[in-house]
Order: structure tokens, then C-alpha cells, then sequence
RNA sequence: GGGCAGGUAGCGAAGUGGUUAAACGCAUCAGACUGUAAAUCUGACGGCCUUGGCCUUCGGAGGUUCGAAUCCUUCCCUGCCCA
């Protein structure tokens, strides 16, 4: 493999970071790595305990991805290690410790999924278990005195919340420790991470040269915001688009996202060049310009790179026959349904077929005008429903359902 | 170990013996308007039957009372101060 020259490497690598400290460092590390023919080692730690991927984590694997076109070696560390252990932080109540199974299981998941992002060829995946596992209470002992309290409150979440009077247990301050000892572990050159990383990645830097090693750069990347365009996207937020999910749902999404966020999308979810970045920025300054069009592209764009063109065309008709054509789904889920005589109750049909969680939602759902069967708004609860096989019912904007009579 | 302040619905936050299923804000959901954008407006937002009513909720467990989120006991959890 031959490595592309120094520029060119570093235009790729800036293409959407936030920051990278230093970026001397890493500059360096190319011109060694340019020298020696040896790739750099790209680290980029994983958790374990939520293994569905969407756009913001595949914004760090998608600049993992770079450095492996560039001829790198991507290093996928799942942090199986801390997942066992559990992490009690937060406001959450205890969360479930999993097992080292379930942490197998969900690493090769987390795997699965992250190489429709990554390239097959030079990616290494390892357990953090294999050597934090490893270390006695003597040597995390040894590791803690190497960071002092001082610098760990250092940290903006550390800082904000003991300002703001709220606990932090003792085991977090490891947290940042641990992490650090995957990079001396695997000899990280570089370590990716979202912008709330930075505080660990650089503790990485601080740990590796304890340990003699040459400290690794690092590389930061904007958090994604999630389709309310407020918070992290996450999926606990029930903001995110999995990389998962059918194409539908992720043309759907993006484009209920809100217009200030499209170029932003752009640049960190997708991998369209310079160029035509310029292009699209231009386009969305332009007041002529509707962003829904704009939005649009970035939707197939987004289809195009989890499925294909034909799904992200499809996935575009589908929508407009939905929602700009008020038209029902091409494909919609089948129910079956007990029936009297060929009849039942509204409240019986939308609770039997979990369209919504309980007769007082139905009732809600019916009185603000939500639900329609066949087109035909229903405006009473009490309303008896003659069942044709193939009835459509429909709940809110998008819940559709085709009803079947059970004999 | 001692002192103080707290723990209320998804989150934040009122309420400190009865008219409180519990103000208000955010989030969420539905409808209108739209481009499944933003902004705005309307409504809903514990469960069950419903003009009204019934049941289950205010960290856990007991207790006082005709009646408790509100008082008492005890336990658990969090923050602050002192040691």
C-alpha cells in the first residue's frame, strides 16, 4: 500500500474535525509514517452496552474510515472491560452490568455494524477486558497516582457538576484511567473521538508518556445533533437515525430535522467532497433556494450510502405518496383482529392491535381527530368498525396498520 | 462520627393535614398551518368505566388521623458544613 503525500492526507483527515492537539504531532507522525512505510495506529474505543449504531457514532467511524483510505490501521477497542463493571454514573438507576457474553455479543454487533462504515482491510478489533482485566489493585493503584484531582476537575463535566453540587463517584475519575490504558495497551498514534472525548483523549497523551510511550494525537469531531437539532443524537433521546433502519425511516428523519442543521449533516454524516460541500453551502445561503430540496438530497444521500440509489428513489416516492400525497404506505404491517359478526368496537380494535398502549389513548387519540380507518376520520369512541379483510387503520401520522378478521 | 438541607409524574420544579391525580415549565403525542423544517395556535398528557365517578401514585416500610405528598418512627439514597 502505498500512503497518498503528506497534504493530501492531511486534507482528508481535517475534512470535519472539530480539533486536533497537537496538530504538529500528527503532522509528524505522517512524515515518520511516510518515511518508514509503517501505517499509524487509530484508535477508537467503542461501547459495548449500546450496540445499536446511528449517525453520530458513524461520524467517528466515518473518520476512522478516512484514515484507513490513507492506508492506516483502524483499531476498534470495545470497552468490554468497563461494561462488566457497570457504570452507576448519572441519574440513571443501576444500570445492568452485563455479562462477558452479552459483551462478546454485543461487540461483535457493534462489529457487524460498524464495517458498513469501515473498510475490511486494516481493522483490528480488540476487548479492553484483556488488559484492564488484567491489572492488580496495586497497579491501578500505581496508575491513579499518576493523574492528580486537580486536573481530573479540570474537566468541564467533572467541573460543571461538582459546581453544581451533584455526585461523582470515585470510580469515574478511573473511567478516563482506563481508557487511557487501552492507548498505552494498543500504542495508539492517533485516538478518534466526539468533542466530549477530549478531555479523555488527552489524559491518553499524559498516561502513554508515564508509560514511555510517544503520546498519541488527538483527533476531535463534532457531537451530531439528533433531529430535535437540540441534544446529542442518542438513541435514549429517541433523536437518532440508525444506521440500521430501513430506508424509510432514514429518509423519513432526516428530513424532519431542522434546516439549520443540513449542512451540518452534510459534512459530518456524509461523504461528500469539498467541492460539492461548497456547492450546497452556497445553495442554502441562496434565498431562491426552498431547503427542503436541499434536505431532500441530504435524505437520498443518507439512504444511498445504507442501502442504495434505488432504495433512496424508492424510499423518495414511498415518501411523497405518504405525506405529500396523503396516500397509504405501499407496504403497511398486518394485523388480525377478533371479530363480532364482522364488527368491533374502535377502542377493542386500536388496543388488540397495540396501536396505542390503552383505551383512555384511544379515547384521547379519537377526540383530537388522530385516527381514520379507510381514509375516514372516526369521531367517536363508541364507533363500531365493520371488518373488511384489508381495512387500513391509520393512528397519528404514520402509524398504519392493515387489519385481517381472525375467524 | 456530628450538624444542616434534600429525595414529588420522562426531566426540571411548586405544593407542607381535606376543594391535590397533584400548579407551572420543558419534553412527548394529536389536530390546524406547512416542507414530517422552524415559528405559531388548539388540545391531551397515571389507569379504568365515563356528563360523573372509581382505583393506583409524591424514596422504601410502618404508624398517628374521619382524612397524609403534607405529622411521627425507622430504613435507604444525595449534597453541603464540621471532624
Amino acid at each position: 500500500m502505498s500512503f497518498p503525500p503528506l497534504n493530501e492526507q492531511m486534507d482528508i483527515i481535517r475534512r470535519g474535525t472539530a480539533e486536533i492537539i497537537p496538530e504538529e504531532a500528527l503532522v509528524q507522525k505522517i512524515e515518520h509514517s511516510l518515511k518508514t512505510q509503517i501505517p499509524l495506529r487509530v484508535k477508537l474505543g467503542c461501547d459495548p452496552s449500546k450496540p445499536d449504531l446511528h449517525l453520530g457514532h458513524s461520524v467517528v467511524l466515518r473518520k476512522l474510515r478516512h484514515f484507513q483510505d490513507i492506508g492506516h490501521q483502524a483499531i476498534l477497542i470495545v470497552g468490554d472491560f468497563t461494561g462488566m463493571i457497570g457504570d452507576p454514573s448519572g441519574r440513571s438507576k443501576t444500570r445492568p452490568t452485563l455479562t462477558l457474553e452479552e459483551t462478546r455479543k454485543n461487540g461483535q454487533s457493534y462489529f457487524e455494524q460498524a464495517m458498513k462504515i469501515l473498510s475490511t482491510k486494516k481493522v483490528q478489533m480488540l476487548y479492553n477486558s484483556e488488559w484492564l482485566g488484567k491489572m492488580s489493585f496495586a497497579d491501578v493503584i500505581s496508575l491513579a497516582s499518576k493523574y492528580t484531582v486537580a486536573r481530573m476537575l479540570e474537566r468541564d463535566e467533572f467541573e460543571k457538576r461538582f459546581k453544581a453540587q451533584e455526585p461523582i463517584s470515585v470510580h469515574e475519575f478511573l473511567y478516563p484511567l482506563a481508557q487511557a490504558m487501552d492507548s498505552v495497551a494498543v500504542a495508539a498514534d492517533v485516538e478518534l473521538g466526539g468533542t466530549d472525548q477530549k478531555f479523555n483523549l488527552l489524559v491518553g497523551r499524559d498516561i502513554q508518556r508515564e508509560y514511555g510511550l510517544q503520546p498519541q494525537v488527538a483527533l476531535t469531531l463534532p457531537i451530531l445533533p439528533g433531529t430535535d437539532g437540540v441534544e446529542k443524537m442518542s438513541k435514549s433521546l429517541d433523536n437518532y437515525i440508525g444506521i440500521n433502519e430501513p430506508p424509510k425511516e432514514i429518509f423519513g428523519k432526516t428530513l424532519s430535522i431542522p434546516d439549520s442543521l443540513i449542512y451540518d449533516y452534510f459534512v459530518l454524516a456524509t461523504d461528500v467532497g469539498l467541492t460539492e460541500l461548497g456547492e450546497i453551502r452556497s445553495l442554502l445561503s441562496n434565498p431562491k433556494t426552498n431547503p427542503r430540496d436541499v434536505k431532500r438530497r441530504l435524505a437520498r444521500t443518507l439512504v444511498a450510502m445504507y442501502h442504495s440509489e434505488e432504495a433512496a428513489q424508492s424510499a423518495q416516492e414511498e415518501f411523497d405518496r405518504i405525506f405529500v400525497k396523503k396516500d397509504v404506505p405501499d407496504e403497511i404491517p398486518e394485523a388480525t383482529i377478533q371479530t363480532e359478526n364482522g364488527s368491533v368496537g374502535i377502542l377493542k380494535l386500536l388496543t388488540d392491535t397495540k396501536l396505542v398502549a390503552s383505551n383512555g389513548e384511544a379515547r384521547r387519540m379519537i377526540e383530537q381527530g388522530g385516527v381514520s380507518i379507510d381514509g375516514m376520520r372516526i369521531d367517536s369512541d363508541k364507533a363500531v368498525v365493520t371488518i373488511r379483510d384489508g381495512v387500513i387503520v391509520k393512528v397519528g401520522k404514520r402509524k398504519f396498520l392493515k387489519v385481517i378478521k381472525a375467524e
